[in-house]
DNA sequence: GTCTATATACAGATAGAC
DNA sequence: GTCTATCTGTATATAGAC
């Protein structure tokens, strides 16, 4: 519980940024290790296998995705807002682990999966008191997921159609009239 | 445009069925010439590199869409609901052919990445006289590309929430009701 | 059209110096 | 805590026999 050291912290960056910039075949333990200026060994004494660099992924996960959940639920602007809101800040520290966690996913590492499925339960729960039914709270849910959905699939600079500003407020305003209380 | 020898389609079944069932890295070209029972020689005879392999997925996706479109236009349920409908009729080969494209780009192959989103933008010139507004027609393509991101988290044998049967069609008359037209 | 054998490169991980 | 050097396995691809 104690915070982590510097250059582990800034290896475990420079990873999340390679498997979402570059996929996580790109994201080796060399090309980690160059990005966050330290050397294989170096890399390896703070993690000491692949494995633990996704673990250490999967940590930052839960910490921010606990975070998330919070303010979702004291959001003025009502928690089904605030849920979409933040699921297009494709920026936000929290938006990123995402994505690159989705991607270890989908490339086998099964505790990855898992990982995003208790995040969307936790997700659901938060927002059930605040949708009209169950159909309304998947409605919900899978539009948060599609919205990922083009996130993740933009690799390197071509960027998905993603709504923003205008549109973004204009499709929030649906999804709540159609599925809100 | 001649049919392509049997090998040929079958060891591009075996890396379709590689890539989702244990995700792209899994899919090396020994395992894909493995499961499609040749040698790995017999496999580069067919395709000449993983590239031309990837490409091989990418021209069965655009006839396979090509289809789609057309069947989706004349559906008599009305093009909405069967649009929603093929999103998670996950055992369909264009459903298949979807999710390992997209894990394709998401490991980095960019031509990949093209393909899905100008398949994108089929659907969505095909959907746009029956929404609302545009607002509307992305709450549709948001929820279908929801539905594809559960679909494309699972690998192996563990399957993410995907709505069935009534809970499917509850939400189809949800999404029809609040955003066609 | 399909095979075996081989070349080349690189990924993940260990050992041990500093 | 960080480095260099090295081992081992495996992925892509080529060459050439059948």
């Amino acid at each position: 519980m104690s915070r982590p050291p510097r250059a582990r912290e800034s290896v475990l960056d420079a990873f999340e940024t390679l498997v979402i910039d570059e996929g996580e075949r790109a994201a080796t333990l060399d090309a980690t290790a160059r990005a966050a200026g330290v050397s294989k060994g170096g890399l390896l004494y703070h993690f000491s296998s692949k494995d633990a660099l996704v673990e250490g992924l999967l940590e930052r996960l839960r910490v921010l995705s606990a975070d998330d959940i919070e303010q979702i639920k004291g959001s003025p602007e009502g928690p089904v807002a605030a849920f979409m809101r933040t699921s297009i800040m494709t920026d936000s520290p929290l938006d990123r682990v995402i994505v690159a966690v989705s991607r270890l996913a989908q490339n086998g590492h099964p505790t990855a999966g898992a990982a995003i499925r208790e995040l969307r339960v936790l997700w659901e729960d938060a927002l059930r008191p605040h949708a009209r039914d169950e159909t309304a709270l998947q409605l919900i849910m899978l539009v948060s997921d599609g919205l990922y959905f083009n996130n993740a699939l933009t690799v390197g600079s071509v960027s998905g159609p993603v709504p923003e500003g205008a549109e973004l407020d204009a499709l929030i305003a649906l999804v709540e009239s159609s599925a809100g209380r």
